[in-house]
DNA sequence: GGGGTAACCTACTTTCGGGTAAGTACTTGT
DNA sequence: ACAAGTACTTACCCGAAAGTAGGTTACCCC
């Protein structure tokens, strides 16, 4: 007689847990690898597409464009386009974006502490860490 | 005449902007949807396999296992096997895992404050965070 | 000697995010 | 008349991540 795995109600379980476990919602709203870095990129401030761009020569643009229509879907960063041409788009946080703020200080703060102990040759200092506004 | 997008450097740009960036270096460390909810529940402290993944049921075992491995492999937890019958396996956070939950108790803040905002009957406190050991 | 238990492992399949490359609309500059 | 700039969009493809379902080991208990 075979047992069946208790497996398959995970998509239930997946719901509950939004309430249980407040890491599961940030997860939610800003998980993956790109939203924690380009909202870090508009921490400083306001900037327009391509100021972004140009400040994470990583990504693709599509993936960006992606990552910024999803972050404005999920209300961390408003989008304001004036309707000119050439186009003059710009990104900032919203308040819910800006009150991430201390969440990135502290990821910023462990990479450089880490950073130190792995490579001490890689000193960061954080003297100049966005503030907001 | 049609010109090549400048995109095909993306690799070597990768390795660059580790240097420059505080966020990209935590991402791509615990990077992920599951990786911080893991670190998240060893912060109260060390945990059987199985209490993890019972504190986990919206995560598939073949993920978990995954997940801890990769963790480990990282250096951001420690796994004390007692070769016994039936397997007694622990996990505990490293010391770079530890120096993590200030990230993690700024998310939860976040998080608290955000969904009460959205939905003012899932209120939450902190009181209880887990602090280290 | 069959069932329970703990911490896995493996095979298979589907889904999804991401990479590459190109095109579009409209204007300003030469 | 053509290139350049701006903020996108579209199409195609690929590999990695994740879900599903089962198996394994070796002991203990009844």
């Amino acid at each position: 007689m075979t047992r069946i795995k208790e497996a398959s109600t995970i998509q239930e379980n997946k719901k509950l847990v939004f309430q249980e476990c407040p890491i599961t919602y940030v997860m939610e709203r800003i998980g993956g690898y790109w939203k924690p870095i380009v909202l870090f990129n508009l921490l400083s401030g306001a900037k327009r597409y391509g100021e972004i761009r140009r400040a994470m020569p990583q990504i693709t643009e599509k993936v960006l464009i992606q990552q910024l229509k999803q972050l404005e879907a999920d209300g961390l960063l408003l989008r304001e386009a004036k309707p000119v041409i050439p186009p003059h788009v710009v990104y900032r946080l919203s308040e819910s974006g800006k009150a991430l703020q201390p969440v990135l200080y502290a990821m910023a703060v462990w990479a450089v502490a880490e950073s130190e102990q792995n490579s001490p040759l890689a000193r960061k200092d954080l003297s100049q860490f966005p503030a907001i506004e």
